[in-house]
DNA sequence: CAACATAGGGTTATCGATAACCCTAAACTT
DNA sequence: AAGTTTAGGGTTATCGATAACCCTATGTTG
């Protein structure tokens, strides 16, 4: 690999002259700028940013750790972070953790071991608690994405999920459901809570009364959760409709519903948290609370690279973005007959 | 940042030491090394891989360049990379260029400066050839998936792009098709050549002969091509079905089509290469020659350790992976009235 | 018991780049 | 004309880890 030492016996100059053309530093003669130059094309020099990371004790990568790479929603969100990043000036650095807590731990780990400047963590879950205070005791820079972890604070961007169930329990109280089962995911992950809170209070303000025989909590990444979804359909008064609580288990939920041969919305309403993207555009039929998803990302960043600078305010900074209400028709009116 | 020298002096050994104790290297007494390692705990260390890099001149990281990480296909592949180098012991540093070689050109400086190991490039079409000429020219190893570059040899993992256009459009005619347009992505991709030549071949098999008026070259991500979709549907003699090149294509011309009120596949039959994930799960509608998106990047990695390790020939390997064609609903019998 | 091997660990140089400081000749001051 | 700037660049130490080699006290052997 050509080094800066190359270049500088090529070109009859020090390494130190060298790095400061590069940098644009020091005081260089335009002559010789050009003649380092110049070799530098010559030699097709790369500069070895692990050598200067070590020197400069920065390295101007960001880490991006999403607990779902298949999922629509952290695609998008992670657009969103890669245009933001590269406007700032960072590289940045992915990483899936399948929402599993020990692929997440070793991912923390090789970001450690990386000496990136900051990390955009969406976490599996409130497990991820350890994680963070690990990036903390390093004195990692972070802004959580999507998912509050209890017991850590930090700046943080997420969606208003309480609102968004609420939002969408009510559309369904609107169109004459009083039955309405929430198939959920963890408990152990924040949204997944205040999705039910939203959805608790949502019947609450109706004068519905909460039947915990119509919930249902399992992962957000459960595809088909057919036991569950049997206990709900055997239920002497089962649900009219079903809420979501995110993409994932709508699709899982709606196929497991058509393999009985339950139509929707005809026999059944769903509507769901998050958005489709590519399904949605084909076939607009999910009703769904959509979350900003590429905005989660950039403004992640940018909290980010503003507390890097430090040019952020000490306190934990919360950003709280709204979702949509985007109806569609996989929810129809329910009359009595 | 807590050092090995840290962890030397309050071990009270040497920092060599220290360092064999975390390589597992020379010879270190069993109570050395628990005193050592007990020291390494308590000061939550984590090794700067930056230095370890720089002295053992490789990084333990492969790079992972893809063109599209909103498209599914991508994104299984990413996640079969991913295992992959994990298993094999390589953290994964993924890029996104959006199909658009200056981003590409961006990544690729990035992956040289960062030293990584080797390279699963995906390139967004010919004129790639000049990055990965220069990934050559610094002793990167690569591996190219999906798409061929003219005038690069080396190792490569690839669709069987051809074969899996002539089995839609040979279905196709099956159903009685005779006017087949195909909208297609850009010339200068390879896949986009040989299913051009697929489609061409297929026409010829069945004594149909190919009218260029009814092929269109896009993007492979242009969701939307309106304009040059109104010139086929106004064609004197226009298609009773479509071949889209690709998810989104085919997305897109649905979309336009419904625009129109030309139903699918009542009025217009629609196939299409890849699959759509999600969208399929939720409404297994449009026939597709799907491809083992998973496969492309677990078989990618293997290619390329293999070479990185040196236990491959020498003689550049080419890996074809077949696809399957997924009979669903989006196409239908074409009957002259 | 002298000669030698070995266990256990330390020294020093090195990877590539940069910060901090130093040096010299020409230009400028008064 | 002597002192002072300044342009233009060079020297040296350093970041954290490791390779290659060296050192010393035991243990072993004939």
């Amino acid at each position: 690999m050509v080094t800066i030492y190359d270049i500088a016996q090529k070109a009859n100059v020090s390494a130190m002259t060298v790095s400061k053309v590069i940098n644009n530093t020091g005081r260089i003669s335009e002559q010789t700028r050009k003649r380092v130059k110049k070799v530098m094309e010559e030699l097709n020099y790369v500069p070895n940013s692990n050598a200067r990371s070590l020197v400069l004790q920065q390295t101007q990568i960001l880490s991006l750790l999403i607990t779902d790479i298949t999922n629509p929603f952290y695609t998008s969100l992670a657009r969103g972070a890669e245009d933001s990043a590269k406007k700032l000036g960072y590289r940045l650095l992915f990483g899936n953790s399948d929402e599993d807590y020990d692929k997440e731990q070793d991912y923390v780990d090789m970001i450690l071991s990386t000496r990136v400047d900051g990390v955009l963590f969406a976490p599996a879950g409130d497990h991820s608690l350890k994680h963070l205070e690990k990036l903390r005791a390093h004195n990692i820079p972070f802004v959580i994405l999507d998912r509050a972890v209890p017991g850590i604070e930090s700046d943080i961007v997420l969606g208003d999920s309480k609102q968004g169930a609420r939002n969408l329990v009510e559309y369904l109280i609107g169109l004459g459901h009083r039955r309405i089962a929430l198939v959920n995911g963890s408990l152990d992950v924040s949204t997944a809570r205040l999705r039910y809170e939203g959805y608790a209070e949502a019947l609450q303000l109706h004068g519905i009364s909460l039947d915990d025989e119509l919930v249902v909590h399992k992962s957000y990444r459960e595809y088909k959760g057919e036991d569950q979804l049997e206990r709900l359909l055997k239920h002497p008064a089962p649900p009219t409709a079903i809420f979501a609580a995110n993409n994932f288990l709508a699709v899982g939920v709606i196929n497991a519903l058509r393999k009985r041969g339950i139509r929707v919305p005809e026999d059944m309403s769903v509507v769901c948290f998050d958005d489709l993207d590519l399904s949605s555009a084909l076939d607009p039929f999910l009703t769904v609370a959509a979350q900003p998803a590429y905005q989660f990302g950039a403004m992640g960043i940018q909290l980010l690279v503003e507390r890097i600078q430090g040019s952020a305010v000490p306190e934990p900074r919360k950003l709280i973005l709204p979702s949509e209400l985007v109806i569609r028709s996989s929810a129809k009116i329910f009359a009595t007959e």
